[in-house]
DNA sequence: AACTATTGATAACC
DNA sequence: TGGTTATCAATAGTT
């Protein structure tokens, strides 16, 4: 088509040969959109130049990588490589691991028990036992530490009063009201123990669950 | 280029916009071919029909993954790369997810507790008693549809022997002591009672978990 | 699937 | 590059 049949072989005319891929490029492209309009057919073209410039034709409502991955699955070959397979079958380990946990979490929790026979739940049940039995010895455990914390800081309350009652009445000899007032202040600050010990002298349950 | 001019526009006859497609389909592909051949181009033309079948065409000495990694480098557009991450933050979630599970698992099994300050262990000995409740209510049930069965049988036991125990004394009574024996073992193949059902009586516990 | 009148693409030229 | 045109190629409608 053109003023002249030409053979189909390699332009060897550097600058023909560019006018010519520039003209049959635009032949192409236009004719890959006529065929996705005519007959909604699916067109992924991608063309260089021998010069590396690139041109693309993807036909609307549908990206290359939608194409590709339909090419994969109808030719069977692989363009993603090994890598892709490698995390696919990564993310499929996981996922049959994470269902696993999942169930037995579940089973833990004591829900979809009706799947399992009797000697099933036997493991199950020692489980639960076991983990209740360190739960609760570990509970123990911070409330020995609680009580012990408090009774250190209920003595060392007991001590402060008892100093700060002596110097009272010290100061309170020597007739200076005003500065025992200042100085009392002043203690209450770093350590608020202005109630009676013997109400901190009690186990402190409420406070158990708030030790950080 | 036709008997006559027609629109750009999708071919509503189903038949005539597949002969289209067909036609046209080898008319881009030798384009594709041709413009390989004279300008030296790269081409990747991937095409769909509207019925799925496919026809592709890559440059000689090119395949496609090449085009394609030439076109992700020219385009800055990621095909697989983004797959690639996408399938990678999919592992790391599930991982995290995952993670998260076992923590749990681990503290349900009593596992890990020093981490844990009080007011943590409280939803979990919680989880635990609930779990230990459920899991023996299940065990209660079944030992329950035992026990059940276990009377039907021992009654089934019962009546067979008490059956047996009379044809015995009849066949005694006729003097037929040979067909007896006979009877008597054909019988036992098939219901193995040939031990005193008092025996039996009892509840069996140490077969509960071989129930399935 | 083959035919062919017609349109569309393009080679050569500017 | 971009435009023109003579020519060839593709193809729409038909058989």
């Amino acid at each position: 088509m053109g003023r002249g049949k030409i053979e189909i072989k390699r332009i060897e005319n550097s600058t023909n040969r560019q006018v010519t891929y520039s003209k049959r490029r635009n032949g192409i492209l236009k004719k890959a959109k006529e065929i996705t309009v005519l007959c909604d057919a699916e067109v992924s073209l991608v063309v260089f130049s021998s010069t590396g410039k690139m041109s693309e034709f993807i036909s609307p409502n549908c990206s290359l990588i939608k194409i590709l991955d339909k090419y994969q699955r109808t030719s069977g070959r692989r363009l993603w490589d090994a890598k892709h397979e490698y995390l696919n079958s990564e993310v499929e380990r996981i996922k049959k691991e994470n269902d696993n946990m999942q169930i037995e979490l579940r089973h833990l929790k004591g829900e979809d028990l009706t799947s399992l026979n009797p000697k099933e739940l036997i493991p199950i049940e020692d489980a639960l036992q076991n983990g209740l039995t360190e739960v609760r010895a570990k509970q123990a455990e911070y409330w020995k530490m609680m009580k012990k914390n408090d009774r250190l800081l209920e003595d060392e309350n007991k001590h402060l009063n008892y100093i700060l009652h002596q110097k009272q009445q010290q100061l309170h000899m020597n007739g200076n009201a005003r500065d025992l007032e200042n100085e009392y202040n002043q203690n209450s600050r770093d350590y608020p123990s202005h109630m009676p010990f013997t109400f901190r002298a009690q186990p402190m349950q409420p406070n158990l669950q708030e030790n950080q």
